[in-house]
DNA sequence: ATCGGCTCGCGCAA
DNA sequence: TGCGCGAAGCCGAT
């Protein structure tokens, strides 16, 4: 089903006639459990249209590579096929997602989309919504509880967000029902050059190739099914002891499908629900109620990207006053990227993240905390921290990624004993990591 | 191995 | 206004 709080009128712009409904995909880069099809389709049936899709590919998107669009691509192949069988007009434009949308908006009814949380797709659709000829609806496809449903301000913690998104939990863990288009829209002459979703695409693309593609991922829905099942299967029991341990892999690994909407929270949720495990808590926990928190961070906070905004004051307050503190190794950014430091641990997480183009949960907080050790001011270490992940991760630039910096430096968390640097905010040595994990163990796994 | 203290502020009870 | 308690820890005491 789909809740009314998912459906948002971007516009006010009277019905009007037209060719076919469009659904312009921007965020959820699927085709199963995506609302925002599923709401686009039910309206075009209901008007007596076709329905098209339309994709624009751009090669000026902030900070990305050759590594997230190889991943991407992988991905809208697949959504290409699914669509087609489903008799679908897929359309993928090289121009900017809000271009390409309006390119094909000035033919359309109906003008639906999904949501994304960050300033430029937030900024991409109001411009859609403004210049569309169209009424512009948008469907939150992307979260389990939408995001204004659990609040309607910046929450202060997960102990904050938790209950409020418990409450409506139950109501939203629905499945979705699949409609099946009324008219056939593949054969539709839209008199546009569309580019064909193949990775031979990426060839005529400008793009930073300086960060090659990654073998340990391979993009798309069907894969990230796959690795999903397999997670249910031979993890999911024993998730909440083992999920910490990085020489170990019991992580779902769902991060970078997630970013590009190449799977549904709703749909994993669902499925691990359905597994009636003992590590149900844990893993709805983190797929919910910390992924949420982090879509309420970038919903509320306009500066969740830099270091005044998105550290709490109490953290700030207490980072200035060790300021001056003596700092035993410093790194620029040269040798932080290049894994050149004294810690073959650090050395061996940020390998991890240059090679897979992921990083171990538990690595990703001792990383981002020996960077805020390790760089002259806070402010430096966050912006070295935001801009490594960005980089080199495939979910970099995922809410979940400004969050999770954020959080090393005190988001999202509590004071904890004073010391040198850190002063309150939570500090994490490599002793603590050994206390608990075989890390020679971690060591093999990322160098062999 | 286990435990308490560290330290701040939100949110709820009163 | 008071009070309990918290995104993943550390450290020293027992």
């Amino acid at each position: 089903m789909i809740h009314a709080q998912r459906v948002m009128p971007l516009n006010d712009r009277p019905p009007v006639t037209g060719r076919y409904v469009l659904y312009w995909m921007q965020q959820a880069q699927r085709t199963e459990y995506n609302h925002a099809l599923e709401y686009a389709t039910r309206q075009a049936n209901a008007l007596g249209l076709p329905l098209v899709c339309v994709f624009g590919l751009t090669d000026e998107f902030p900070e990305t590579n050759l590594r997230h669009y190889t991943f991407m691509m992988q991905g809208l192949a697949e959504v290409s096929d699914a669509l087609a069988e489903r008799g679908i007009r897929f359309v993928m434009l090289r121009q900017a997602p809000d271009s390409a949308a309006l390119r094909l908006a000035s033919d359309a009814a109906l003008l639906v989309t999904d949501r994304g949380y960050l300033r430029v797709q937030v900024e991409w659709r109001r411009r859609v919504a403004e210049a569309a000829p169209c009424p512009v609806m948008q469907v939150e496809t992307d979260v389990v509880v939408p995001v204004e449903v659990v609040s309607d301000k910046e929450e202060y913690a997960a102990r904050t967000i938790r209950p409020r998104i418990h409450k409506h939990l139950l109501e939203y863990l629905k499945p979705l029902a699949q409609t099946k288009p009324m008219h056939d829209s593949t054969g539709l002459d839209l008199d546009v050059e569309d580019l064909r979703p193949s990775l031979a695409t990426l060839d005529g693309l400008s793009m930073d190739r300086t960060v090659g593609p990654v073998s340990a991922f391979t993009g798309g829905g069907a894969e990230a099914r796959r690795l999903l099942s397999e997670f249910i299967a031979e993890k999911l029991a024993d998730y909440d002891e083992l999920r910490n341990d990085p020489s170990l892999d019991f992580v779902s690994h769902m991060g970078p499908y997630l970013h590009f909407g190449q799977i549904s929270p709703l749909d994993i949720a669902l499925q691990v629900i359905e597994a009636d495990s003992p590590g149900e808590e844990a893993f709805i926990e983190e797929l919910v109620v910390r992924r949420e928190l982090s879509m309420n961070l970038v919903r509320y906070n306009p500066g969740y990207d830099t270091y005044e905004a998105a550290v709490p004051e109490w953290a700030r307050r207490t980072l200035a006053a060790h300021q001056a503190d003596p700092r035993e190794y410093l790194y620029d950014l040269e040798h932080l990227e290049q894994a050149d430091t004294h810690d073959e641990y650090w050395n061996a997480a940020q390998n991890e993240m240059l090679r897979t183009g992921k990083m171990h949960n538990y690595m990703r907080m001792y990383w981002g905390k020996k960077i805020l050790e390790w760089t002259p001011t806070a402010r430096e270490g966050f912006e070295i921290a935001l801009n490594l992940n960005n980089k080199y991760s495939l979910d970099g630039r995922d809410p979940n990624s400004f969050a999770g910096v954020a959080w090393c430096f005190g988001k999202h968390d509590r004071p904890w004993q004073q010391r040198d640097i850190f002063g309150t905010v939570r500090y994490m040595n490599a002793n603590g990591l050994r206390r608990k994990f075989d890390m020679d163990a971690y060591l093999r796994k990322v160098d062999g």
